[in-house]
DNA sequence: TATGAATGAGATTTCATTCAT
DNA sequence: AATGAATGAAATCTCATTCAT
């Protein structure tokens, strides 16, 4: 019914590491080219096995999307909240800590690439976007909106808006991280950004917290 | 059998019209559901005409995006730097003065959406991506970069390495329009973002010039 | 995007007539190959199209499918009721005439493949087999056994159950149809079945009416 | 870690019965969905192995399809044959005793649904359909022919043409093997046929003998 | 003997693009 | 200038078959 093939078998048999190696490959392509112009081949290819093999351990394009998506947010969130929790000492300090563990586990990392990934597919995986909402962005602005209140209680900072002041703290982290996975990535690397971005992100959160006027004197 | 009325020309085909048609069209497919995922037909489809049409404007899909690309984006940055040029007065209110028009001329339309759609395309169309770095990111951050300048020299401000607090100053727009043409859009609106985000914006601005920290004295 | 092709465009262009070139290309290839062993292309190419052109008119494989039994049964059997309705004298003649007309409109034509075709899938269409059985079969037995009934009650026929009585004298005539597009058509034609089938059927029927036995003088 | 047990052969793989196994899941499944719809896989699993096992003992799907013909009908019609041959008594007596047991080891049976799965797949394998044509199909008419001419020789029966009567005599009973295994699978079960197919058969059968006509006397 | 991860030919379906009208 | 039927390259996904273990 078909034809034979004495194909030299060269393949490695690992049955654990496939499904992680199928999603390292995919998020690598996801973040570079998208959801729709990435190519299930050139995943499959990219994670050293055939057209078929992905097949075996996902049931489409789509659910490798959903999966990397879990794979790679939940984990990262997980550890730092865990960190915020058993942290004393100013809440100036807490947030410059908050952004370097930040940095180091998820924004100079490939799943940095999923915040760009979400916000380029949001249209596209509405059930998929409101859960990355509720469970990764939400949490994240609550995270430093109760680091903010506290400020405010404590008499550190000024009697403002937490929400939205959590949303300004965030915007440069945010940013730099998707210059990170799109301008950079482009061709030789756009020189837009700063070069050092971690430097750049304390410099910013200095300056938001102390302000850009001179002080009056 | 044949009724063409032999009098005048009955109805113009608005020929001219039909590229900048195409174009608006395009522009809100792109920016909802990005580019592999547009359909040449919906294109023309919402642009009143049908399949066959945009190709005698445009030589393909790409030849859109490109042209869309170049067609909305130009203006609205003229249009702000010859504002910024002609206006005195300090930096603090230059700075909320441009964003204000910046938000009504750029952000809160239609265009708005490039920004999100170039973030996500960025990879497959690293010219166009280079492009629209050079003639648009540099010379925006160049203008806010001018502005601090200006305010350092004026002694307005503190003296801050210019390029990051530019790039700071810039950070809450930017991503306000990210979250206006991703997450807003999702599903029936995702109460992410602030309700009022031209206040918003006001807000962080007012907060980056000032800091958050409590006075000390 | 993608590559040009300067084809010698030698298509026809015929929107009306495509749809029934295509069922008919179907029902060539589904009754001698089955649903699932048809190839779509085979069937576009048998209508003398491309692979993409049924796209056009159907939905995919299924919906041809589907298409196709109402396409080539309904208009049959309709034309059988009427023919039946309008008619009188005996109802052996009646059962021999309906046979006739069965004959030549549906079970020698390429419909009557259609028959073996249920058969063969019905397990892998239950609701279109109920369709079938409902709005086919039942009101052909329906019809046979309203004719018996008629007989008996004018003494023409002896006082038997009448549904079986439809069952059997059914049987010759469907089996029959089953041969010519299974057995007959399988290579060279096997020699199994009546070399005249019309005939044959008139003999199974007149037999089953006067019966085998010898009569009892 | 070695925990083989050195005493003796613990529990025998059953080696000679997996061919027998295979061909028995094949039957359900090949009647059930048909050749093609029916995967290599499934028929593994019902037969309590694992995918590559039915590639030790068949070299294929098609050899697995034409191994299972072989199967299951050689022994059914030997049988029969076997008790015609050492029977008296009228042959309306032996048509109905030959029913009986061709009702019980073939009709009845999961061996009865092959025959539906010939009619359907007879043009895919020509070779396999001439063979059980040959074997099977002819031989059966030619059983039943015989006995009618017999019957024709005693004066039991009237002077008909042999072949067609046989033809004729048969219909009923393969009709009902493929409602059985058609129309009666489907779904929950279609009221088509007969309640009783063996009460109904023998009826059919005492009908074509003695003939629907009322005796003329 | 049996397993099942992996393969890869091939099927279905999509859609950017062409071109006769 | 515009249409839209048709094309056909290319994508997704299936599954019969292989073969290292």
């Amino acid at each position: 019914m078909n034809l034979k093939c004495p194909v030299a078998a060269r393949w490695q048999r690992k049955k654990e590491a496939r499904p992680a190696e199928i999603l390292d490959a995919a998020l690598d392509l996801f973040v570079e080219k998208g959801f729709s112009a990435t190519r299930m081949e050139e995943i499959a290819r990219r994670a050293g096995v055939t057209k078929g093999t992905p097949y075996l351990y996902f049931s489409g394009k789509e659910d490798i999307f959903k999966a990397m998506i879990n794979e790679f947010l939940l984990n990262p969130l997980g550890t730092i909240q865990e960190t915020v929790s058993a942290r004393s000492g100013s809440r100036a300090d807490l947030l410059h800590e908050l952004m370097e563990i930040w940095w180091h586990k998820v924004a100079s990392r490939k799943a940095g690439g999923l915040c760009k990934l979400m916000i380029a597919e949001a249209a596209n995986f509405p059930e998929l976007t409101r859960y990355y909402h509720d469970e990764l962005i939400q949490p994240g602005k609550n995270l430093v909106a109760r680091i903010i209140r506290a400020g405010i209680d404590s008499g550190e900072f000024r009697d403002v808006p937490v929400d939205d002041a959590a949303e300004m703290l965030l915007a440069p982290a945010l940013m730099t991280m998707i210059d990170q996975h799109s301008f950079l990535r482009a061709e030789n690397g756009l020189p837009s950004s700063p070069a050092d971005p971690l430097r750049y992100l304390h410099f910013a959160l200095d300056m938001m917290l102390t302000g850009l006027n001179q002080p009056s004197r």
